[in-house]
DNA sequence: CTAGGAGCTAGAGTCGGCTCTAGGTCAAGC
DNA sequence: GCTTGACCTAGAGCCGACTCTAGCTCCTAG
C-alpha cells in the first residue's frame, strides 16, 4: 500500500494505453473523464493510476462501438458517486445486448463470406469439390438459394 | 425461365434493399455496381433482380465493415470477368480474416462488459452474489486484477 | 392545365471521432 | 543565451459514408 497513485504525463499515458495526447486532451474536454484532470506546474496534466484504469475501460467500451455520448453519460454517472447503480447497469446491458447483436451480425455476415471463399476455392481447385460442410447462407425467405450466390 | 429480369426503378430497388435512393446514386457514382446501370425513357434508371443480388452482397460486406474502395474494388474484379478468381478469393478471404478478429475483439469486449454487468447486479442484488460462473475478463499482464474492474 | 410524385444532376452539408496547426510557455542541457 | 522537447489552448481540418439541396424533366391524374 505505497504510492496511492504514480503522477503521469500526458505522454506516457498515452504511450501506456495507445491512445494519442490528442486523443486525450479531446476526451477530457469531451468530458469522459471520471476525475476532473489535475495539472502540475505550467498548468500540465497529470494523471493517476485510476485516470489509467478508466480510459482501459472507455477504450474496451469504445472499441465496442459504444459512442462517445454514452460513454460521457457512464463517466458522469460514476462521477456523481454512489446511488445510481440501476442507471449504470442500464446503460452497460444496453451494450451489451448492442454488442451481442452486432457479434450475431457479423457472424452471419461471415457465414456469406466464407461460402463465397468457398465458391471460389472449389473454382481454383475443382478437386477438393465437396469437401466443404459448407452449409450455405440462408436468404431471409425461401428464395431459390442461387440468385445471390452468384452475384459475384 | 420466363423473364430475365425484372425492370425496377430506383425507388423499388431502395424499397427491397433497404438503401436509400441517394445511397443508390451514390454507389453507382463510385462504381460499386458490376454492371453500369442501365436507362430508361427520360434518363431513369433500371435496375435488374441481378442488381438487387450484388447489392444483397455488397450490404453484407459493408454491414461486416468492408470499405467501398475495397468494395469497388471486388466490384471491379468481377466486371473483368473470368480469369481473377485468385484476386477475388485473396481479397474475400482478407476481408473474412478481417471479420474473424472482429468478432474476436468484440467478444473479448463483451466479456468485460458481461463482468461489469455482473459486478452491478451483486451491488443491487447481493442476494444473488456467487451465481455467476463469472470468469473474469484477463488484463494483459499479470495484473492485480481488481484495479480496472474497479474503475466505474 | 396544373399539381403531384418520382426521377435526374452536381455539388454542398453532416456526423462521429479524432488529428493537426498555430502560436505560446516552461525547464533542462549545451 | 539558445535550442530542444514536452506540454499548453483554441480552433481548423480530415475521413468515410452517406444525406440533402437546388433546380430541372417527365408522366399521370383530376
Amino acid at each position: 500500500m505505497a504510492e496511492v497513485t504514480a503522477s503521469l504525463s500526458i505522454g506516457q499515458v498515452a504511450e501506456r494505453t495507445g491512445l494519442s495526447v490528442h486523443a486525450l486532451r479531446f476526451y477530457e474536454h469531451e468530458g469522459l473523464f471520471v476525475n476532473p484532470v489535475r495539472r502540475g506546474p505550467g498548468g500540465r496534466r497529470v494523471y493517476g493510476e485510476d485516470d489509467v484504469d478508466w480510459l482501459t475501460v472507455c477504450i474496451i467500451l469504445r472499441a465496442s462501438g459504444m459512442p462517445l455520448p454514452a460513454l460521457r453519460r457512464y463517466a458522469d454517472l460514476v462521477r456523481q458517486g454512489v446511488g445510481n447503480e440501476e442507471e449504470r447497469l442500464t446503460l452497460l446491458r444496453e451494450h451489451q445486448a448492442y454488442v451481442t447483436t452486432q457479434i450475431g451480425k457479423l457472424t452471419e455476415c461471415l457465414d456469406l463470406i466464407r461460402f463465397k471463399v468457398g465458391v471460389y476455392e472449389d473454382i481454383l481447385d475443382p478437386d477438393g469439390v465437396g469437401e466443404h460442410q459448407c452449409h450455405a447462407p440462408v436468404a431471409p425467405a425461401g428464395e431459390e438459394r442461387s440468385s445471390m450466390a452468384s452475384a459475384g
